[in-house]
DNA sequence: AAAATTCTTTGACCCAGATCAAGTGCGCGA
DNA sequence: TCGCGCACTTGATCTGGGTCAAAGAATTTT
């Protein structure tokens, strides 16, 4: 009996069609139970907030599916992109009262949550949760820490080869299709949105990616549908060695 | 005997002059013996590298003295400093294999570190210090998060200023003599360090600097000993509305 | 289907900060 | 005391990306 619920409970929390990264493989099934009683789903419209900076946060949780995104925003209105959510994404800081950014919906989103109180508790009592928390934020924080080369020291053109490269690697529906080193995917955001994300205007952005078009490093198929012909010609032009496990 | 124990070991470990930020008020005495018997100091040189970027990290640790700078170098030589050590930082990465960063002692530098296997065996068994790394790390992703703000958003004046306020929000020297909002510290970094910072020439940094003592923003005696007259003043030149906490 | 709204592209011009190039001043070893 | 080197400053000029403006393309509303 308790062998079988081991086996039938898979990584994948009870009915959530992605990997909770918060949960990690060596968690047992008691202790998935227990997030199963503690968990709840939100749905978002593209656009609305989910949270504002400052604002008391009483959840923990995954992106389901869509997209959100971490923004700064000055006095003045100028706004810093901070973090880009994608499904499988944690989001919440345990420990923590607020939340330090707003958190934006820029698709429809469906996120799984678990209210924080009783997920810090389950927390202190499983050193897997805790350990598999602090894995996610140290790897948070070195692509924060890779933005902030991305930001402070690329060109517009390497700042725009970047961004595609982060969303081609992530992006779920390549997996299958590549003939050798090329890449179909959609931009999850405006030219806006990559414009926060990269310390630009819209209009910088709209001239780069035409001329990454016009140079043949990528091709649009309407505004959003991006193909890549090589990959690495792309991570050429972002200014980046590291392949990231891509290729090779 | 226990309870002597308990009262003689205080935060601060062993003959460390800091408050190791990786040890929290509520561990106890056997956890500090433990940490007692894996650590031992290192010192380099101002200008020396304590570890490259890839290397394999076989210690964590604190800064004890001294400033240190992790930084990221692009293949043409382009650098971003992506953090910057001041004494009781923690530097490593639990769980991970190498150092992603170059570390570079920029003054004279005291590390006092943790062999990296038992350390890690400790924090296994030690729930307190695996939360109090959790926290740490979300503070150092903050930390980057709003450097991704100053990189993205900021002017090279603004910029400036915000890194004026971090350091003279982290210098020790200043906690007593401020009559009135007024601050006084030594900047720990070259220009070019600064401007590896703050995504900037050297150039800039020092023209923005000579303006900011033209209008009185402050106040140099020699090329790094900086008077601040007025905090609030360095704040609003930073584009910053929060104090942090320093003042009101 | 026409109209309104939102997203995107492209052009013309401008400016903050980069680049190139001298200097200045201080500390340190001979 | 000299002079060498390094950190810093300042000036002149250039340019990548910002700003302002206008006009497509999509999408939604009426």
């Amino acid at each position: 009996m308790l062998n079988e619920k081991t086996v039938s409970h898979s990584v994948e929390c009870g009915d959530c069609p992605i990997r909770h990264r918060a949960v990690c493989a060596r968690c047992e099934s008691d202790e998935l139970e227990r997030l199963e009683e503690i968990k709840y789903y939100r749905s978002f419209e593209a656009g609305q907030t989910v949270i504002w900076s400052g604002d008391r946060m009483d959840f923990v949780g995954s992106v389901v599916t869509g997209i959100a995104t971490l923004t700064q925003t000055m006095e003045d209105g100028r706004t810093q992109m901070v973090g880009l959510l994608l499904p499988s994404d944690f989001v919440g800081r345990p420990g923590r009262e607020g939340s330090a950014y707003d958190v934006v919906a820029t698709t429809d989103l469906v996120m799984c949550c678990f209210r924080k109180k009783p997920f810090e508790a389950l927390m202190e009592r499983t050193p897997h949760i805790a350990h598999r928390l602090l894995e996610m934020t140290l790897d948070e924080l070195d692509a924060a820490r890779e933005w902030m080369l991305v930001l402070g020291r690329k060109t517009a053109r390497e700042k725009i080869a970047s961004l595609l490269t982060i969303i081609a690697r992530r992006d779920a529906s390549l997996k299958l299709q590549t003939p050798k080193g090329s890449m179909v995917f959609d931009l999850p955001l405006t030219r806006e949105a990559m414009a926060d994300y990269l310390g630009l205007t819209l209009e910088t952005v709209s001239r780069q990616i035409s001329a990454l078009k016009r140079d043949g490093v990528i091709s649009l198929q309407g505004k959003r549908h991006v193909t890549v012909p090589d990959f690495g010609r792309l991570l050429e032009e972002a200014g980046d060695d590291s392949d990231g496990g891509m290729l090779a």
